[in-house]
DNA sequence: CCGATTTATCGATATTTTTAAATAAATCGA
DNA sequence: TCGATTTATTTAAAAATATCGATAAATCGG
């Protein structure tokens, strides 16, 4: 999977916040499981609608996918595109 | 070499802009020799004080190491943190 | 020394992002 | 069905970032 300078620039921003990198690190702890959305509002310190954005973005990223689950929703770190992101940055080294 | 939340958050950030991505692009396409500050700047269709704002922020984030030629500048990808912002982002997928 | 060149900084403005309150939409349980 | 719960959306504000022009600072060449 390669990713384009668009997608690059997007997964990039996304990765750029405090409360979006715990997001990721939630979801990462979870061992490969569903996490669910109201365990991340229950652990950030912020407004569910900031919070609901704030995983939209890791979304539209495809850092995580995302899942609805009744009137839940479940996320999972999407390995694939993480790969993607690091090998582009591996090309910036070499 | 291990990057805090804070120093992911200033790398991630540095990387989520379709200018600054092409720097670093610029400064490993230079197989890594030093980049002159004026070849950025001509490949840039920005003022020079934004280029020049840009490159601080890579060089903040220590995504590229700075020197100083005269009145010249130059610059060169490090390696070792964009290493270490690799190895934290392959920590999320495992 | 002096004018030209190169990069950095400052000040102002415009744009983007973050945040929260209010509200909507969907679903669950009783 | 109805009230409660969970998540998403809208709107508005505050905060952060991007951009440029002007200018400063340093250095080079003549």
């Amino acid at each position: 999977m390669i990713l384009d300078h668009k997608k690059v620039e997007r997964i990039s921003k996304a990765l750029g916040d405090p409360y979006r990198l715990k997001i990721m690190e939630m979801a990462k702890s979870s061992g490969g499981e569903w996490v669910q959305c109201a365990c991340i509002g229950s652990n950030i310190e912020l407004a569910q609608s900031t919070i609901s954005h704030h995983i939209s973005q890791l979304v539209d990223a495809e850092l995580l996918i995302a899942e609805k689950d009744g009137r839940n929703a479940k996320y999972q770190v999407n390995k694939e595109v993480l790969s993607a992101y690091v090998n582009f940055l591996n090309q910036l080294q070499s």
